[in-house]
DNA sequence: TTGATGAGTGCACATCCGTACACTCAATGG
DNA sequence: CCATTGAGTGTACGGATGTGCACTCATCAA
């Protein structure tokens, strides 16, 4: 068996592949082991155990538990934007809009419990950065939102400002839903209420939003 | 100088009245500590060294941080159960009711800062009992405010299933408004634009819930 | 083929952690 | 007045923590 560039042999993995396997194994790991804590109680120690290297191998790749914890941050709001970018693959002009966005959001709260859990604990409790990280993209969140919220029919004639604090709203009853829903667990009946309670606040906003914007 | 139960001399401090003295330093010192981490972050020995007694005394008082952060979860509610008794004392049936609500909530914010940051960040971060003990103290306030909703006008023919949906999210908003207005800080017309924002989105929910319900 | 690179190792160290145990000695109540 | 109580002390321990340093040896570019 020749082994060349193209054919590695029984070893498919380049150096460069080996490393990011590590580093995703370091990633997983820390996001299992601080679930029902924090960032901030968590050891580079322990990482280091669960990951099977020894602990000084973990600069390798981080430089810090609070560096661990950017990254974490980071791969947790791309999957929020995939979240954002399936809302947006509903006809904005439907009435099941809410629903769909409800249904959306509980689909990926499912799939991402650990990233959702996860930011939700450390915005208030992570490490500063890791807080102003959180914080930031929220932020950004809450602006792409407002410019989706912005090609619905009867916004046309709002501000800026109205949009921001309509979407900071929505954000703000959505996050509580999904922190709720992790919350809940495994209990279907317990989730279903809650998905009820959330298309109800929703609907509430809305109708809100639009009379009392009207009125003015 | 006579010496007597009535007239115990220079020291004034029975027994009880110092070991009281200690524990509320402790309660202090690890309401201080945390902040800025979290209570899973917070080691006895710190506390300890805070309130200037050797760390087996700690035991004296509460046999784990675990159960002095209940003790502090016990605490942060008497101080918002004050805050839900002034916004009582105005009456229910004026217009200006969702400005002097929020002008309370940040009243108490501001007098409360630490029981605040606290709560909104043992709720998702601190030890498991602490969290439920959040969980459930929430829940009662919900409750709580549900039945001070009732009393209004408008709201007669609502289920309690609705007051319950309506009220949380109002608390849902009011905590948000909160954390805002402490990670604000000291910047008074960031404050501003929070509570401006606030009183918008707090108007628009209870538009939106009455108009809403009388859809129905 | 060879020399450099760098992911992961192994050991050492000082520091912090929770807690067990025996203690002191002022306040307390009978 | 005197025996009891109990808040706070002091020492000591085994284990966990972050990190410095010298190392190996597979991979990779030249």
């Amino acid at each position: 068996m020749v082994l060349t560039s193209e054919n590695p042999g029984p070893r498919p993995e380049s150096r460069a592949e080996r490393k990011e396997q590590t580093r995703r194994a370091i990633l997983d790991a820390a996001l299992r082991l601080c679930e029902g804590s924090s960032l901030v109680a968590l050891s580079l120690r322990q990482v280091a155990k669960e990951v099977g290297i020894v602990p000084t191998g973990f600069y390798r790749h981080f430089e810090s538990i609070e560096a661990l914890g950017l990254a974490l941050v980071e791969e947790s709001f791309v999957s929020l934007r995939e979240m954002l970018r399936d809302v947006r693959l509903h006809d904005p002009a439907y009435d099941d809009l809410i629903d769909s966005s409800i249904d959306v959001l509980i689909a990926h709260v499912h799939a991402q419990q650990a990233h959702f859990a996860f930011i939700a604990r450390e915005r208030e409790a992570g490490p500063p950065a890791v807080r102003e990280a959180i914080a930031r993209s929220i932020e950004l969140f809450e602006r792409e939102l407002a410019s989706d919220l912005q090609r619905l029919p009867g916004t046309d004639a709002w501000t800026t400002e109205d949009l921001r604090i309509l979407s900071n709203l929505f954000v703000t009853a959505l996050v509580a839903t999904a922190v709720a829903v992790l919350h809940a667990g495994e209990e279907p009946e317990e989730e279903k209420r809650l998905v009820e309670s959330a298309r109800t606040q929703l609907r509430m906003v809305l109708v809100g939003a639009l009379s009392w914007r009207s009125e003015r």
